[in-house]
DNA sequence: CAAGTGACGATATAGTGTAACCTGTTGCGG
DNA sequence: CCGCAACAGGTTACACTATATCGTCACTTG
């Protein structure tokens, strides 16, 4: 569990078949929404399949763009509310250091994720590395520190963008 | 040091005289400065001394609000390009998840930091933690990604603000 | 002094995020 | 059916963050 290349690739090759993961993201959010009581209205999945769009992680304003394209103009705000809402379900994270959003590929789990963001390709991969998440808890822990949110982002190459010599 | 409350306090109470870490930041900058060729100009120690002014994180506006008081009203670009000559040789930290900036302790020891920042007084403080370390490059490498930069910030509250009933 | 370089300034604009307020919709009890 | 409460969404305006571009000045170096 704590290398998340065991059970999924941690970066998705160019060929796989993406509509499976827009598919499968929107199905788990209307499940979760459901199971939840919480309103999964137009807007807010239209936006959660536009985040879906790649495994790049997409701006606020992309989506505000991409939105005003399909003839419903929304304004920031109504955006930010909408990311707001997928956030607090574990839909999307944030991602602090691109001012950016990504799709959460689990979000019935109650998970404190980790990002490997590709500065080549743009994609980013979410883990769920239990060794960082322990060494950050003891090293709070240590400092007397209280936990409330962590926030680990790890900026390089993904195995596509810089393939290591003795496999090319 | 792993234990970075076994070197020097993870925050610093009300009391500490705080007019010593900014003589300490200022003179390391010269020092390391002098050293390595580099020009830290009127404007750049200035903005090093409105850093570390305190030990929370400092917006670039709140800089240029600053040092517009003092009569030498500086615009966006030259606070940027300020910080941007101050983080490149390592005097202060970007904290991405605040857009905000932060004096370094150690700026002459390359390292990979991780920062403490406590939501209620805005103290940040630096760690230096190998195990939090160790523990993101084995997952970076497990998933075969080529690191080139590490964010790793921790928001909650410092022992100063969230006491412990046991030694309350 | 002339040429080159780096620091800084000025203007303008792009990009990001919120506040405050209002309207529309839904679901429910009277 | 009506009115209410709660929530979703829209509108305007603004605040904050960041960069592009060009000009100017000072300091070095020959």
């Amino acid at each position: 569990m704590d290398t998340p290349s065991a059970d999924r690739p941690a970066f998705h090759d160019g060929g796989h078949e993406h509509r499976g993961c827009i598919a499968d993201a929107l199905a788990r959010a209307e499940a979760l929404c459901r199971e939840r009581g919480a309103r999964l209205t137009p807007l807010r999945r239209r936006v959660l399949e536009l985040v879906w769009e790649s495994h790049r992680a997409v701006k606020a304003y992309d989506l505000l763009a991409a939105l005003g394209d399909e003839g419903g103009a929304a304004k920031p705000p109504t955006v930010y509310r909408t990311l707001e809402f997928l956030m607090e379900h574990g839909l999307v994270h944030r991602i602090d250091s691109l001012n950016a959003f990504v799709g959460c590929p689990q979000p019935d789990e109650g998970h404190s994720a980790q990002f490997l963001i590709c500065g080549d390709c743009g994609e980013v991969s979410e883990m769920n590395a239990t060794s960082i998440d322990r060494a950050v808890a003891a090293q709070a822990a240590g400092s007397g520190f209280a936990l409330s949110r962590t926030i680990v982002e790890l900026h390089g190459k993904c195995p596509q963008c810089a393939p290591r010599p003795q496999s090319g």
